[in-house]
Order: structure tokens, then sequence, then C-alpha cells
DNA sequence: GCGTTGACTATTG
DNA sequence: TCAATAGCCAACG
């Protein structure tokens, strides 16, 4: 298989996502590139996301770093985004924020 | 190779 | 907690 790039890589992090858990834009990024910064470039890529990728990426249980959407409310994407967290357990509030310190996905080092 | 764009993050007030 | 600002990275035309 060819060397994965960039998009590839995010996909499959976001793929690595347990159901039920929830992550930022910065940890992929960390996965992906190793920096943080890299955050907006993750947004992106997820934002490219083809429609027969979005079958099998779990893109929705890739938040924000203070665990809200950034999606915006009135986004198709927002609304079954917060369906598809609530049919996996995982609560989302009014404003669109998850409880990180209860679904936030940590890697088994990254424990915070 | 350059400028623009974007589902971000961290910092400051 | 919210709003505004700056920084960083990758893909596209």
């Amino acid at each position: 298989m060819p060397a994965p790039g960039f998009f590839d890589r995010v996909y499959a992090a976001v793929g690595d996502i347990p159901a039920g858990r929830v992550t930022s834009y910065g940890e992929i990024a960390r996965h992906v590139t190793g920096r943080a910064a890299a955050a907006r470039t993750v947004g992106w890529a997820l934002n490219a996301l083809p429609a027969d990728r979005a079958e099998t990426v779990p893109w929705w249980r890739v938040i924000n770093s203070r665990g809200r959407i950034g999606l915006s409310a009135a986004t198709h994407a927002a609304a079954e985004q917060r369906a598809r967290l609530a049919a996996e357990g995982v609560e989302v509030d009014e404003a669109g924020r998850v409880d990180l310190a209860r679904f936030g996905w940590f890697d088994a080092d990254g424990q915070r």
C-alpha cells in the first residue's frame, strides 16, 4: 500500500478512537504531525472528508480542545454529530459541550 | 512558489 | 465563560 498522506493519517487516527469516547483536533494533530498547532489542518481534513470515508471514519468523535463542538449549531453536521454521540452514550450539553473528564479519549500513557 | 482558506489552540482582557 | 488576537500547519488554485 502506498505511503499514507496527511489526510489518511488523520482518518486513521480518528478511526482509532473507541466508541463512546471523544477527542480533540489537537490530539489528532499530535498523533499525525506531532504538533498540536496542526489542529487547523486536521479540521480542514475532516471538512474535506469524502462521503465514502464518512461511513468508516467516526468524525463525530472529534471536537475542539474544550470539549465543545466546533461546528456551527445550524450546521447539519453538528446536529448529526450530537445525534451520533448520544447514540453511543456520550452526553452532549445543549450548548454542544461534552464532559471530557468522562468521555474524553486519552492515550494509555497520555492520561492527564 | 505564493497567497488564501479552515470543523483549531493558546493567550489576554 | 465569552470575545478578540496571534500563531501554526497542510492542501488547493
